[in-house]
DNA sequence: GCGCATATTATTGTCCGACAATCCGACAGG
DNA sequence: CCTGTCGGATTGTCGGACAATAATATGCGC
């Protein structure tokens, strides 16, 4: 009947109006944040409560910190920070290995048709010579699995769609160790992933939208027949290895 | 030549070695957290140094506050967590409403798919409910925009995949405002809606995955044909309203 | 004047101790 | 069983302190 009346902790309080600024591009990215003793002075708090507003902020990726750098810095949240946030959100909600690969089935021939029909000279290069590097490297399997994950991300940077970009780093994290097993216990994974990479390359060079649509559904129906063959139950959990950081 | 030889701050030591402790699950979801007086005695740091480590896993949903309560507990990310981490990632990196969009249109199909097949009674109901609830609601603009997401949310449930659930929020979040704008100035909008809804409902209650596709194709497309004919140009970035909370 | 090493200063990370507000649990009374 | 009271435990916030080191100014040689 009643809404509990609202109160914030000094610290919330603090946290949500500098994250408001930074949102409404008020402090533009890359700008120094004031020092903490100016930030307690100007919001009239301690400056122990000034570092756990900092603290809140720096966990969302809109501060940051220059390497080896001492003051902090408004940012964008990077792929990176997006990615764990999500992913380790994922690891909780107990997500499947058939979950992600479902996500990825749905996602991708989005992702290759976008890509395909706006990717720059720049961005089919950066395709390319991803594509290139997975063919030419035939022997370790972590750099391997590496490759694989930077295909999927060239490929949603030349879509130049944020939500793409965003979207993909969670997943591939996901699917990295998995990925990991089938390059090691399915001889011909590399051949059949190195096959669609190459004919998602030329459609993409040649912006036929639907013929990249079409080889990658192939290639991320290929990954389940991966999971078959390398004997990865579907079911299995994602992330019990939590290489967050 | 050589790496930076890591150092890490101790707030940052502590907030991860809680952190892979709830990932590993062996801090179970629910259970409550020391109180920060026993966390610093068992860190050997000073409780400042833990309520800034607390500070960070606050901020990615992985332990929060049960109403109006004090102690900390150990939770998983929720939708709205997740959802608020990611659209606020997206408004800062300049998303536009076309992108937001070309998302929708990419994993939706998708998700209309997987419910389909997978709905259960229950869900099925959840989503019936909640297209009745859209056309029976013909006078308030925001409770539209609200029961439209809602029926997306039902949808995600529905395919029982937690990928395409929290996937799901940001979208919407980011949707919403725009879809506002449209339901206020294109008349015939809430009739499309309403009729899409229906159709798509009709073949995830038949578990016709090919059908609820195909509708849920022309449903989305339909947003994109809102935003022509109600004037807002795709290019217009999301998020300038900032309702992140 | 300019580049570079050096000295100063400012800033962060961490600690300590303190105190008010308030949540929690127990306990008593209707 | 519900309500009111009470003491202890816990959080939120404060002030001050200090070492380490990043940032900045200074001086020097050219």
């Amino acid at each position: 009947m009643f809404e509990p009346l609202g109160y914030a902790p000094a610290y919330l309080r603090v946290s949500e109006a500098i994250r408001d600024r930074i949102l409404r591009r008020d402090l533009k990215e890359g700008q120094a944040l004031p020092t903490e003793t100016e930030l307690a002075r100007q919001f009239e708090v301690n400056r122990s409560t000034v570092r756990e507003a900092l603290r809140k902020l720096e966990s969302s990726g809109l501060l940051g910190r220059r390497a080896g750098g001492k003051r902090l810095y408004v940012t964008r949240p990077s792929r990176e920070s997006v990615g764990g946030g999500l992913s380790q959100a994922l690891t909780l909600h107990e997500t499947r290995v058939v979950d992600v690969w479902e996500a990825l089935q749905a996602v991708q021939p989005g992702i290759a048709q976008a890509a395909a029909l706006r990717r720059t000279p720049a961005a089919l290069e950066r395709l390319a010579a991803s594509a290139q590097r997975f063919a030419g490297r035939r022997a370790n399997r972590d750099l391997a699995v590496e490759d694989v994950a930077d295909f999927f991300n060239a490929l949603g940077e030349a879509s130049d769609n944020p939500v793409f970009v965003l979207l993909n780093e969670p997943l591939l994290r996901l699917l990295k160790p998995s990925l990991a097993v089938i390059i090691d216990r399915v001889p011909q994974a590399r051949g059949r992933i190195e096959s669609a990479q190459k004919h998602i390359v030329e459609a993409v060079a040649a912006q036929d939208a639907e013929t990249a649509a079409t080889w990658m559904m192939r290639h991320v129906r290929d990954f389940r027949r991966g999971y078959e063959v390398a004997g990865i139950p579907l079911s299995t959990e994602v992330g019990q290895d939590l290489d967050v950081s």
